[in-house]
DNA sequence: CGTGTGACCGGCG
DNA sequence: ACGCCGGCCACAC
């Protein structure tokens, strides 16, 4: 056994459940960019990580809001990986966010930052 | 152990 | 203004 290989299996936790942790404390009503949380988490270049993240969102435990989860242009890109492409949309309006055309509009006003939000 | 992929982002032509 | 391309990290096969 050697191999050592990742030494981050020493870690129990996973990128993946930093990422849930920042996805949950969003606030109702506001959304967040996955380079948003990929800059919280210090790896602003690997958003993509962050998407890849959320659709690990399913398989956990928790309940993962990754509706209030967008690109940075605002648009719910990752809609078509929820049960229904209909259902991140619907969850959104719930809340009291305006989407239309798969967009979130005013989205730069309910725009929520870890970084700045967290990080206080 | 190597390769591929992925719900992104930013830069360049 | 638009479209294409590379990059970056983590996970699955």
């Amino acid at each position: 056994m050697k191999k050592a290989n990742t030494n981050k299996q020493d870690k129990e936790y996973s990128f993946f459940q930093d990422v849930f942790e920042v996805v949950i404390q969003i606030p109702k009503g506001r959304v967040t960019s996955y380079g948003a949380i990929a800059n919280f988490l210090g790896t602003k270049m690997s958003a993509r990580m962050v998407g890849w993240a959320m659709n690990a969102s399913h398989q956990s435990e928790l309940s993962i809001p990754a509706h209030r989860v967008v690109n940075r242009n605002g648009m719910l890109t990752g809609k078509n990986h929820f049960a229904t492409p209909n259902l991140m949309e619907s969850l959104l309006k719930k809340e009291g966010i305006v989407v239309e055309n798969d967009c979130v509009v005013a989205f730069k006003n309910i725009f929520w930052d870890p970084l700045k939000e967290l990080s206080l």
